[in-house]
DNA sequence: CGGATAGTTGAGTTATCTCAAATGCAGTGG
DNA sequence: CCACTGCATTTGAGATAACTCAACTATCCG
């Protein structure tokens, strides 16, 4: 199923596509129910959208190219993470990137602006022109409230993110990484037997939590030493689920 | 001129000052514009938007009374800071609303999320119905782009503020609250001869900087030392911007 | 096999926290 | 007006979580 709907986004991607395809825009927030073009009043024969797709190899970063009108970015295989940086290299992972996921802040998204994504798997990405994709928003009544869903929980996400970095100590917020991104991958149905894929770095994790990546090692050999989790070749199970939550905390 | 236009709150607000008030909903992104009748053929004659207005003590929280179906806040007069709290009473402020600042998550405002908003000084709100509010959005297009920017530009602000609290040390975080905190002011002309209104507690910082409020104490200590800033009797001089800047880092 | 990258571990350092006591300051009631 | 109570702030001393540095090991890739 999953496959399916991942292979739905090769060649080219048209309007019938973008109304349909549960992994296009903001589709996590139930975007697309098909059902759209029959709902509204206002529903209109909806102009082609241009949408590209990329491919990009693990490590790489996914950059602005100068496109001075910005853009929509739909996250649509791999995984990525997206970040703000200082000059001096010193970063913050803001979340962590799946097929489904939609950044809409791309307008921010310039060489100067310190924000990078950066591929941990070789990933597809598709971009759509910010002012194309607002237009079809405000088109679609149930587009448009699904994208001010999504703007409300990401910054529910960023919020809490904000809660854990200024009041959660260095075993809670690695708890607390862990449990969310295996929940949101389990939720996507991207895991095998309890187990997912997990590309990420000690770098990864230390920029995500606000650590180093030395003191990021030794938390996890905790999480390890008490069989909390499994973590190894580069994949991931939670072996004691409760124990994982009651580290997180509230 | 500021007084006008707070002045312009008093009474019943209906749909004229619903277009025109540049304290309202989202004016500080520009939605306001007065023109938004004459412009997009999408635009009917807009319906009524209940709108009620609030009065608030200092140190006072405001609460969702347990409206079902949420609101946006519009905060008119006064100060406060919105944050999220832990069962255990733990908190991370994320914003300090000024008048014209716009609370467009409070779909999630709710006794359980942990979201509280608290008065620092005596203050004025009002509460317009979230449903109505988006409709009226979904009706104007340039209030749909300015909603747009103001959803892009509290990203921003909160990864920022991540990244301030993940990879900044103490005297850099309380620097760059102190700064924001007072170009926001200044920018909003609420600034007296460079001197404003500072009603924070020492707790209100340390729970801004995720620090605690004896080391916030010892920081600001270094800051007035330094001449860096004159802070006495709830007031805030910045004395010499440039060194603040340069505390504040990049 | 060799070189590069990533992770582990220990030792010592430092930033921040906790605790506690002292001071200041504002409101209250006599 | 004054003592009193309660809160906010200051300051110092000691504790601790997280950091830095450095050496070592493991893993990956040519």
């Amino acid at each position: 199923m999953k496959a399916g709907v991942l292979n739905s986004h090769r060649g080219d991607v048209n309007t019938a596509d973008f109304q349909g395809c549960p992994f296009c825009l903001v589709s996590r927030a139930g975007i697309c129910p098909g059902a759209g073009a029959n709902s509204a009043p206002r529903t209109q024969p909806a102009a082609a959208v241009t949408i590209s797709r990329h491919t990009i190899q693990a490590r790489q970063m996914i950059h602005s190219a100068r496109e001075f009108s910005g853009y929509v970015i739909c996250f649509c295989s791999g995984q990525a993470v997206s970040s703000v940086a200082l000059p001096d290299g010193r970063r913050q992972i803001l979340d962590v990137l799946l097929p489904g996921d939609c950044v809409y802040w791309t307008d921010l998204f310039d060489p100067m602006s310190g924000r990078l994504i950066e591929a941990t798997e070789n990933s597809i990405y598709r971009k759509i022109d910010r002012k194309e994709f607002y237009g079809a928003l405000a088109q679609r009544p149930e587009a448009f409230d699904a994208f001010i869903k999504l703007c409300v929980g990401t910054k529910d996400q960023a919020d809490q993110l904000a809660l854990t970095l200024g009041r959660r100590d260095a075993l809670q917020r690695i708890a607390r990484f862990i449990l969310d991104l295996a929940m949101k991958l389990i939720d996507r149905g991207f895991a095998k037997e309890q187990t997912i894929s997990f590309p990420l770095r000690l770098r990864h994790i230390a920029d995500a939590t606000g650590l180093t990546p030395v003191h990021t090692s030794k938390m996890l050999r905790q999480l390890r030493r008490d069989r909390v989790i499994d973590l190894e070749a580069r994949s991931l199970r939670v072996a004691d689920m409760i124990q994982l939550r009651q580290i997180a905390g509230p």
